[in-house]
RNA sequence: GGGCGAUUAGCUCAGUCGGUUAGAGCGCAUCUCUGAUAAGGAUGAGGUCCCUGGUUCGAAUCCAGGAUCGCCCA
């Protein structure tokens, strides 16, 4: 523990809230000597599996607070559950390929694209990018030990290890076996700046609102000139490619005449393209051009050149004829499959034209739409053209625009598994449930093949090795097996990434030819999906088990991972182990910045964790980020917003220090000793266990439906009442000087025992979520006085279930306080303080609550500073009381005729209704002219002052005080304004909380007869062990004042005991 | 363009099965209490529950349409 004062007693004496980050920093080095994440493992060794896996960040960027969020939420669920008494594997890990990582070094280098990397060559590349990877390794550790996020590091798994790239060989190879990998040519969005397709999510993300041109061309008939197919497009540049038209089978087709000229269109749109009064000439269904044959736009390329049909074909927008180039779109490409059409393509991989289209040879694909445009015009093709805005996707790394593109890709044939993942899908329990059904749901529903190849550098090399003579392609499903095919000798220090295991060659195993490895890497996103079983090395080792660490119970990532981490998990382990990679998800929200917009770098509003941590620490963000909102709303992020959760936190600290500060105290307390049993408590003690058991199974409860919002609302209701009413309430029995007093000193340990024990099952309830201050209360609370104790509240086990829930209790107790609220408005409404005493206070209440207040009747006279509490059951005694109808209950019962009945509730005698209701009798209204009898839960009783009381009421319940003030109520008054004086005067001179003190006093005659009453209580409020009256000055004083007290002159001489004598 | 989510007091957020006069915390104002507290209490100001329709005896809540923002997809 860190550095402490410690008494003889064995408490701490805690330092100010102000020293938060002094404590936590405190608490980090007790772990760190004390090795507690290690030993809150080994305790739970051999105990039933809790499966948690870290969806790994890249370490090629700095960690930010979203990092932060999804890190807390990682590590509460697993303490919590380490607690419960299962073993937490937290492993850690970290995702090394891919495009971002190349990019990095890219700029780095000053280099960019691809011919720009294989001149610098491709091992260095991937030697810097393997560098590049742990740049930010030592930032992302100093902040996860600091946010407190237990997770082994040591052991991280990393997907560039030779080990997790040999089990993602085996896992592509195993699916190869069962026939899921196939290479084909498709289309694919493409980037020709970076040279590689993009996957879906990777498309999504660079969207664009852009304009482009958009025009109609004519099409002439090839067999009559003077009529033309209308085409619409907004790709001119793939017009070349051209090599069919296709229609819509269900839709009519005009020919219309535009001054003589004769254009073929869907008549759907006539109107919208050649406006009302277009002369329509003919109509012929789709059917009737089939087949018929055209010019194409430009000659450069042969091609089929007719009408086909095609679904896809739509009249919205265009012409409802729409042009097909097979090489340049998705279903461009279908339709040529259909017809057994060619797709040629006239675009290299770098995006530019190709000789084959000499007009626009060495143009980059977009940029030719111009200079193509042009020719059509001059040819008389182009009949209009007109900006197009529209959304375009952009590569999201480099903003070149995307080419939709054939090329040959790897696929995985995830679509043979669909109906299986769903089916897994629904066995998840997914936070928020909606998920599940909703955004996952439904994109496993229209899921397509997963494109894995990339032609990048920096990733996992496809094991895939293409033979030269058979065209067999053997996936290579492991290193040993990859030595045995090798026509040349591998090692075992083999790096299996590229360049090197371009350079190894295989014996073809169907005919013995020499197969080389496609050039293509794997979609990181693979990588990640492999974790579950990769970072094990699996199958080579745990002799080919996954036994005790999968699935996991457990993962948390923010909800943009729907179609990255958490697909990719589920689609892998559908397909290699017939089983969901996870039972339970938390979909994280994402965090916005105060005025809920996206944090960025360009905004500038972005907030560094560690200015959280080094303002406000760990706890406090922690707490903030699991209680202030449901995890999975965007986050509207501040530093305000974190100090505002600050405040429970420093009301358990204030209790705490409560506890310590009179425990500490030479006649305190320590636990251990001989406290009276619980049946032998007061009532307040047997209502906050109640309460401490209720919201030790809430919480419990909560923490295993992945609920942290909830279990920490739970926490915080009963900080707030242990803290504002228990410790109100009980102050003084906390003070000292009971000694000798059997019953008082009793109380006073059934106080600190009651208290202690709040504050220590709080202190391993809130353990999961402030790991710090729960160490430090706990710390101090039991381990310092209990040699047998865990040292850690992290090595402590969960409490089991609480039984002594007192619903009745508790209800007396909650009637109390708004008893409590309700005598406080009087007072303040009459204007007298509350240090002077009244005689009375009166509630009117139904005869239930009386009887349930009667226990609490004596908190009630402390807090309102009153003699007697008095009940009043016959509400016109003190208020009017007036009847209104339950709209919940009788809603349903009478539906229409409600208002009638409202009515007629309305019209009942309140008082006589409430004395009925009371005695059990029954009530009935009449409603057009049928009697209805109506319960006591029919109706609802509101109680209204009647004038010339001081009355507060709410919720049924009025509370009224005696406004007389005798001359005994007003010497008492005065008695307690004299021990208010003197307690202001020792905080002013000073004396410690415990110092004895000696008092003179010298006053008016009022005065000197209110302390000669009040002597003995005066002197045992203030620990004044000896009191003089009267003139003179019979030692010298430290502090001494003169005042009025309720119109009377005092003067006041303090001095400490045993000094200045 | 489609799907999902959000929109409630100056701010951050609750709001159960549709049910009376929509709540809490923070902030603000006035008062008050206090030998644990960076606290506590009382009172008050502060609301077009995003808008428009609909269903219903009754809508912040359910339905439809729309607006704005965000996410995902195209």
């Amino acid at each position: 523990m860190s550095a402490s004062r410690r008494g003889a007693t064995g408490w701490r004496t805690p330092g100010a809230a102000a020293d938060w980050r002094e404590m936590e920093e405190g608490i980090l080095a007790f772990w760190r000597e004390e090795q507690i994440f290690a030993k809150s493992l080994e305790n739970r060794q051999g105990a039933s599996p809790y499966v948690f896996y870290e969806g790994p960040p890249t370490a090629n960027g700095r960690p930010g607070s979203h990092h932060v969020l999804s890190r807390v939420f990682k590590d509460v669920f697993p303490r919590f559950h380490t607690m419960r008494g299962r073993f937490v594997d937290r492993r850690g890990g970290w995702d090394c390929h891919g495009l971002p990582v190349e990019l990095e070094v890219e700029k780095r280098l000053g280099i960019s694209g691809k011919p720009d990397i294989e001149a610098y060559g491709i091992a260095q590349f991937n030697a810097q990018c393997r560098e590049s990877v742990v740049t930010y390794l030592d930032e992302w550790e100093r902040l996860t030990e600091r946010i407190g996020f237990w997770i082994d590091t040591e052991r991280a798994y990393r997907t560039m290890d030779t080990p997790f790239i040999e089990s993602v060989w085996w896992s592509l190879a195993e699916l190869d076996a069962r026939g899921l990998i196939y290479e084909s040519d498709k289309v694919v969005p493409y980037c020709p700046r970076c040279g590689t397709a993009l996957s879906s999510h990777e498309v999504a993300q660079g969207y664009k609102d852009v304009e482009d041109p958009s025009i109609y061309v004519r099409f002439p008939l090839t067999e009559d000139p003077t009529t033309a197919f209308l085409v619409w497009t907004t790709t001119p540049w793939t017009l070349p490619a051209n090599q069919a038209i296709a229609m819509n089978a269900d839709v009519v087709y005009a020919t219309v005449d535009v001054d003589g000229d004769r254009l073929i269109i869907a008549e759907p749109l006539v109107a919208k393209v050649f406006g009302e009064n277009a002369q329509i000439v003919d109509r012929q269904s789709a059917s009737a051009f089939v087949g018929r044959a055209y010019d194409p736009p430009f000659d450069d390329i042969a091609g089929h050149h007719r009408v086909v049909v095609a679904e896809f074909v739509t009249t919205e927008d265009g012409t409802g004829i729409v042009h097909i180039a097979p090489a340049f779109g998705e279903d461009d490409m279908q339709v040529a499959r259909a017809h057994d059409l060619d797709a040629p393509n006239p675009v290299d991989r770098q995006g530019r034209f190709t000789e084959v289209v000499p007009r626009v040879a060495g143009v980059f694909a977009k940029d030719a739409d111009r200079v193509l445009i042009e020719d059509l015009a001059a040819r008389g093709r182009l009949f209009r053209e007109v900006p197009y805005l529209h959304a375009y996707p952009h590569c999201w790394r480099c903003q070149t625009p995307l080419l939709y593109y054939a090329k040959p890709s790897w696929y995985i044939r995830t679509t043979a598994a669909r109906e299986r993942m769903m089916e897994l899908n629904s066995g998840i329990g997914w936070n928020p449930e909606r998920v599940r059904d909703g955004r996952f749901g439904k994109w496993l529903e229209g899921n397509i093949d997963w494109a894995i190849s990339r032609e990048r550098y920096w990733g996992t090399p496809l094991p895939f090795w293409r033979c030269g003579g058979c065209a067999h392609v053997e996936v290579v499903g492991s290193f040993a097996r990859l030595a045995e095919l090798a026509t040349t000798p591998v090692g075992d220090d083999l790096d299996p990434h590229r360049p090197y295991v371009d350079d190894i060659e295989i014996t073809c195993p169907q005919c013995g030819a020499t197969a080389q490895r496609v050039p293509e890497v794997l979609d990181v996103w693979y990588d990640s999906g492999a974790m579950p079983f990769a970072q094990q090395h699996h199958p080579f080792s745990n002799g080919g088990s996954l036994e005790n660490v999968f699935p996991a119970d457990f993962i948390c990532e923010a909800i943009d991972q729907t179609r990255g981490w958490f697909y990719s998990l589920l689609a892998e382990s559908t397909l290699l182990f017939d089983a969901p990679a996870y039972r339970n998800v938390i979909c994280l929200g994402l965090i916005l910045d105060g005025q809920g917009q996206k944090m960025s770098k360009s905004r500038g509003n972005v907030i560094e964790p560690w200015s959280v941590l080094d303002r406000q620490g760990a706890d406090p963000f922690r707490w903030y980020l699991l209680t202030a909102q449901s995890p999975w709303d965007s986050f509207r992020f501040s530093l305000d917003a974190v100090d505002e959760s600050m405040r429970f936190l420093l009301t358990l600290w204030n209790t705490y220090v409560f506890l310590v500060t009179y425990a500490a105290l030479p006649d305190g307390w320590v636990p251990g000793g001989e406290d009276p049993p619980f049946a032998e408590r007061s009532d307040l003690d047997q209502w906050i266990l109640s309460r401490c058991d209720a919201v030790t199974n809430g919480v419990t409860e909560r923490l295993e439906a992945y609920d942290a919002t909830g279990a920490g609302r739970l926490l915080e209701a009963f900080v707030d009442e242990l803290s504002n009413w228990y410790v109100r309430v009980s102050r003084a029995r906390f003070w000292g000087g009971r000694q000798g007093d059997a019953v008082a000193d009793s109380d006073h340990r059934a106080a600190f025992a009651t208290l202690h024990e709040c504050l220590t099952t709080i202190s391993i309830l809130i353990a999961p979520f402030c790991p710090f201050v729960a160490d430090e209360l706990y710390g101090n609370l039991v381990a310092a006085h209990d040699p047998t104790a865990p040292p850690s509240v992290h090595l402590v086990d969960w409490p089991a279930p609480g039984a002594r829930m007192n619903p009745a209790l508790d209800a007396a107790m909650a009637a109390a306080r708004t008893a409590v609220s309700l005598g406080r408005g009087a007072r303040s409404e009459s204007k007298i303080k509350i240090r002077q005493p009244l005689a009375a206070a009166v509630i009117a209440c139904p005869v239930a609550t009386a009887t349930a207040l009667d226990s609490v009747r004596e908190l009630i006279s402390r807090e309102l500073n009153v003699h007697e509490v008095r009940f009043v059951t016959d509400p016109g005694e003190l208020v009017a009381v007036t009847i209104k109808s339950n709209y919940r209950t009788l809603g349903p019962r009478f539906g229409k005729s409600m208002p009638h009945v409202a009515a007629a509730v309305d019209a009942l005698d309140g008082a006589e209704t409430a004395r009925r209701i009371d005695a059990g009798e029954s009530v009935t209204v009449e409603v057009d002219g049928v009697q209805h009898a109506l319960s006591a839960e029919d109706l609802l009783v509101t109680a209204h002052p009647t004038d010339g009381y001081a009355v507060g009421q709410e919720s049924g319940m009025a509370v009224g005080l005696t406004l007389e003030i005798s001359p005994a109520l007003r010497r008492e008054g005065l008695s307690r304004e004299i021990v208010h004086a003197i307690q202001n005067a020792r905080r002013a001179a000073g004396l410690r909380v415990e110092e004895h003190i000696a008092l003179h006093v010298d006053g008016s005659g009022p005065i000197r007869e209110v302390i000669d009453e009040f002597r003995t209580h005066i002197c045992a409020e203030t620990l004044v062990d000896r009191l003089s009256v009267g003139h003179g000055a019979p030692f010298a004083g430290v502090h001494r004042e003169e005042l009025i007290l309720d119109g009377e002159p005092i003067a006041l001489r303090l001095d400490r005991m045993g000094s200045g004598e």
